[in-house]
RNA sequence: CGGUCUGUAGCUCAGCUGGCAGAGCACGUGACUCUUAAUCAUGGGGUCGAGGGUUCGAUUCCCUCCAGACCGACCA
């Protein structure tokens, strides 16, 4: 294959790969590289005095290089960060033979190779903890040149912060922004976390279905696939809290998931097509107790993360410390438009959306009415930890209703920086209800509204067995990254997250042979491969021999080539 | 889906009223055995997002498309 497509970089780098074969060293070696120790032990350890570090042997990736002479500085970065390492000539190679250092390190390695050192650590004059190599093997090399960022007392030059590059190669974004691997170990943190207090308290971590035959649980539109051998359309999951509680119908006194849930809406800054909750549900509690459950849980997981319950987030600062301010959603709407809707219907709701011009139409019932008054008139005040309690029964077909409050449900969402990041019931058990509650939701699917649920026959069987007391809580985990690690976007805290795909060309070029054959000049095979003519097929679509003698011959004079001249003529014997 | 902005070398970005395509880093060659955004000398590298139009001539002006960012609408 032609390297004509390739950057001249990446060229070099290529044909230094091959040098490398020839001097007899595999580029791509098989054998384990041990290493005693990382960067960061030696950065945070090493003190002259103790004489530590002596003999250590440590592997990662060249991200920097300070050749002077016979002499060489250069940044190796592993997992735990980076250390400078000292590499000398004639401590490289004892002997005669200096390939090692003269051609292999300063030729044939660069910016991006990735090779295993032993040496000792010392303190060069400036007082940089440096790694003295003695030996040093490649394990992988780069042939695709990254994007080079620079560092000075803290301040970045040319940092790469192109959304394009970051998400769709996330790996050359880890590469090199560092606190981009730092947001994803907190992520995994905050997991670890959770995970810590719920199998503390004995709850089980468990796996439910992701395809789904109904996809329950969640008013969402979700996405449909097909089951060859069983004939049968599946949903991926867009919530699994109704296999949660049959779990709990079979014995279990808790139970929680992170659930990857799938759902087919818009994407944005909040919103991506994949995404994961952590739903827990637990017998003989109520929505009170899980109100206190979940201040524990994101206070905790603010401590382990931070030390302290007080975060920053952009320019606000939000404090996690319980408790936090709990208010129904009617006094809240009451509270910030000074109207008392409780006992309305839904003739008079409607005139308050107008009175406040918030949009409505037809297919939006009592509940979704109030929802969105809430969500216009509320929302953007909740800045600080507020739990949102007692929603309408229509747009919560899971949940036991209220114990006092007629027409509300034991429901709350919690909600931090004017976003919902949970939400809990005490969870309907009653199967005669629930069998209610869901013909309601079918009623509203026929008035057009194409997120109601789904009736799930087999849920109500179990219900019908018998499920305890419950309550339920569901955590959208990225939200909580996003506001544990100081993110704008949802995209930062999902190691892929979802880009629309990019038409990819294949890279397919014909032989040099077969253009040879439509007898074109050797000397005007290049110039062809440059002005697109990649392929024989390319070329024959050609339709006007004229155009494309005129191309070749401009591009013969604007890269001073030196050919003679083309003729039309000449040119259209090739197309023919 | 609507509005605003962006796309130029491997990377970060200049490019005026249409007239030979620019810088820094990176890369090649040479010098340099404690440098650190190493330095010095020197050289190469471009389908100016894609396609069409206007023009003697388009990176520049116009149209269409593609991709992205921000702000709205919908949703968790």
């Amino acid at each position: 294959m032609s390297n004509s497509l390739l950057s001249e970089q990446e060229q070099i780098r290529r044909s230094s790969l091959e040098e490398l074969r020839k001097l007899g060293i595999n580029p791509y070696p098989a054998a384990e590289y041990k290493t005693n120790v990382f960067a960061q032990e030696i950065l945070d350890n090493y003190t002259p005095d103790k004489n530590n570090f002596q003999d250590v042997s440590l592997a990662g990736r060249i991200m920097s290089r300070r050749i002077m002479g016979n002499a060489s500085f250069a940044e190796l970065m592993d997992s735990s960060g980076r250390i400078q390492i000292y590499v000398r000539r004639d401590d490289l190679c004892p002997g005669e033979d200096k390939t090692l250092y003269n051609t292999v390190f300063k030729h044939h390695l660069d910016i991006g190779d990735i090779i295993g050192v032993k040496g000792h650590v010392f303190k060069t004059q400036m007082g940089e903890t440096t790694v003295h190599v003695s030996e040093l093997t490649v394990l992988c090399k780069s042939i695709h040149p990254l994007p080079i960022v620079k560092e000075k007392d803290g301040i970045i030059f040319d940092a790469v912060t192109d959304p394009e590059m970051r998400y769709r190669q996330r790996y050359v974004d880890l590469i090199i922004n560092p606190h981009v691997r730092e947001v994803f170990r907190k992520r995994t943190q905050i997991y670890q976390s959770m995970r810590e207090l719920f199998n503390s308290r004995g709850y089980l971590e468990v796996e439910t279905p992701v395809l789904q035959p109904i996809p329950g649980g969640a008013a969402a539109r979700p996405f449909i696939t097909h089951h060859n051998t069983l004939d049968i359309p599946l949903y991926l999951r867009i919530a699994n809290e109704l296999y949660l509680k049959r779990l709990i119908v079979g014995g279990y006194e808790g139970v929680y998931e992170f659930s990857k849930d799938f759902r087919n809406e818009g994407m944005d800054r909040n919103h991506n097509p994949e995404f994961t909750v952590m739903e827990i549900y637990i017998a003989y509690k109520d929505y009170n107790w899980m109100m206190s459950f979940t201040e524990e849980i994101i206070s905790k997981v603010a401590m382990d993360l931070h030390g302290k319950t007080e975060i920053v987030y952009g320019d606000k600062v939000i404090n996690f410390k319980p408790p936090y301010k709990r208010i129904s959603m009617l006094d809240s709407i009451k509270e910030n438009t000074g109207v008392d809707i409780s006992g309305k219907n839904e003739e008079e709701l409607r005139k308050v959306c107008d009175r406040f011009g918030i949009e409505h139409d037809p297919t939006m019932g009592k509940g979704k009415l109030i929802n969105a008054i809430f969500s216009m008139k509320c929302e953007h005040t909740l800045v600080q930890p507020t739990f949102i309690i007692d929603y309408p029964t229509e747009t919560s077909p899971l949940t036991k209703m209220h114990r006092s409050k007629p027409g509300l449900t034991e429901r709350f969402e919690l909600f931090i920086n004017c976003k919902e990041i949970a939400n809990a019931y005490s969870e309907l058990n009653d199967p005669i209800d629930q069998m209610e509650r869901f013909q309601d939701q079918l009623r509203l699917s026929e008035k057009g509204d194409n997120e109601a649920m789904f009736i799930d026959l087999d849920f109500i069987r179990a219900l019908e067995y018998g499920m305890p007391t419950t309550s339920g809580m569901g955590l959208g985990m990225d939200r909580l990254t996003m506001l544990m690690t100081d993110q704008p976007s949802i995209q930062d805290v999902l190691f892929f997250p979802q880009m629309k795909p990019i038409s990819q060309k294949l890279k397919v070029e014909s032989q040099k042979e077969e253009y040879i054959k439509l007898g074109v000049p050797e000397e005007w095979i290049e110039p062809l491969k440059k002005l697109g003519y990649t392929t024989i097929v390319k070329l024959k679509e050609v339709e006007k021999a004229g155009k494309l003698a005129n191309d070749l011959n401009g591009y013969n004079k604007k890269n001073k080539l030196g050919l003679s001249g083309l003729s039309p003529e000449a040119v259209d014997k090739w197309l023919k």
